[in-house]
DNA sequence: GAATTACCGATTATTGATAATTGATAATAG
DNA sequence: CTATTATCAATTATCAATAATCGGTAATTC
């Protein structure tokens, strides 16, 4: 209850509620599928039902949860299905993104090198977590370096779907993972030489072949 | 209070309070800026403020209304800057929809046709509001066709969005508007082909033309 | 007279209680 | 024995009341 309190001088208590269960979702400590139960939910972070309520909504909005009328909230199953859905539509997001960033970029690749660097020696490493990390944060500058805020906002809730899907099946296998991390040399070539339509396409197909990749792995 | 609670045999009254507001703002009744106070709202439907704080949220996903804490919730106002955003990011959904989508109604352009052939009909006779319909039939089409429902779903907000704009400003110039409908039929036509990189490259353009030449009306 | 503080009305945020709905199980009828 | 209808516990949906916070204005200080 102190904790609560003093978070709640700036954040609400249904955001509290909110980063509370996605991280438990994320971490994988509630299972797809699990239902939510929110006066159960209220009485464990000590709030009651509204905010919980409402936090609930929250994760709904961005895919990590499904509710039906009068039955409940519950852990989302993401079908194969969903996780071909959500490449294809990142892959357009990344190539828009890159398109609209490379002229931006064209002199300001250090922070871009600097994450590929990063992700190359922990993808030599074999660490999985901290690859993914900064293989994120590559694209992540990107984006943001896009200036388009929608593209941002979308591409985020799309992602925020594949480290959901990460956390439940682990789908790269380490071999891998090298061979990804410089597959990214070509995009940071491309932005440095200032040409969006071709760090797009490669962006693109960046996204593709890792999917595949993850496809064969299962 | 008889309507609601027949409506809510199936609908809940957050749903009911959500569409009513929804209307309300696509329609232009509630202008941007203006404070939708939610004790007031709860008043006027009947109901009370736990479902229009509930509602308000949904519409907050969908972008239509912004909110801070303790500070309520208002008509969002939107910016040329997001207006070009939101036509860039619908540019790449749009030829990712194509894309999928071009295989699969080869041989099914019928209702394609017949939208298109609407949409030309509402262009001759400079009724804008049905050739928007007619267009935005058009191209729904080729997004359910591609069967990626995150696509769908994204570009159903995308395309909230240009809705909401286009009640606000309109800006199309009348004259423009058969220029526009014929300038679909190079995608019907690479559909027919069965040609899906044609057909996106052709979608893609198509909203970034559209744009150009909204903008050339201001 | 400018800046700060204290208060007020309006509104949002949260709470606790109540109503409605569900799924499951037991009772009943055919 | 199957199918239908009641009943029940669990849970969600809604409501009404209270607490917290905001913007603005009046009082106070320097």
């Amino acid at each position: 209850m102190v904790v609560k309190k003093q978070i709640n001088k700036r954040q609400s208590t249904r955001e509290y509620v909110k980063e509370a269960l996605m991280g438990r979702i994320l971490d994988g400590l509630y299972a797809p599928g699990e239902r939510l139960i929110e006066l159960q939910i209220a009485q464990e972070l000590e709030t009651s039902q509204g905010p919980v309520r409402e936090a609930l909504r929250d994760l709904e909005a961005l895919g990590l949860v499904e509710s039906q009328q009068y039955r409940g909230t519950r852990v989302r199953e993401i079908t194969e299905q969903e996780i071909e859905d959500s490449y294809q539509v990142r892959s357009v997001l990344e190539q828009l993104a890159a398109e609209l960033a490379a002229p931006k970029l064209k002199d300001k690749t250090e922070l871009l090198e600097k994450q590929l660097q990063l992700s190359q020696q922990a993808a030599s490493r074999r660490d999985l977590k901290r690859y993914a990390h900064h293989d994120m944060e590559f694209h992540r500058l990107i984006v943001e370096a896009a200036g388009n805020e929608l593209l941002a906002e979308l591409w985020n809730s799309v992602v925020l779907e594949s480290r959901f899907i990460a956390t439940i099946k682990r789908r790269i296998g380490e071999e891998e993972l090298e061979h990804l991390a410089d597959a990214h040399e070509p995009i940071l070539e491309a932005i440095r030489a200032g040409n969006g339509v071709k760090a797009g396409r490669l962006a693109r197909e960046l996204i593709n072949t890792f999917h595949s990749a993850k496809q064969q792995g299962k």
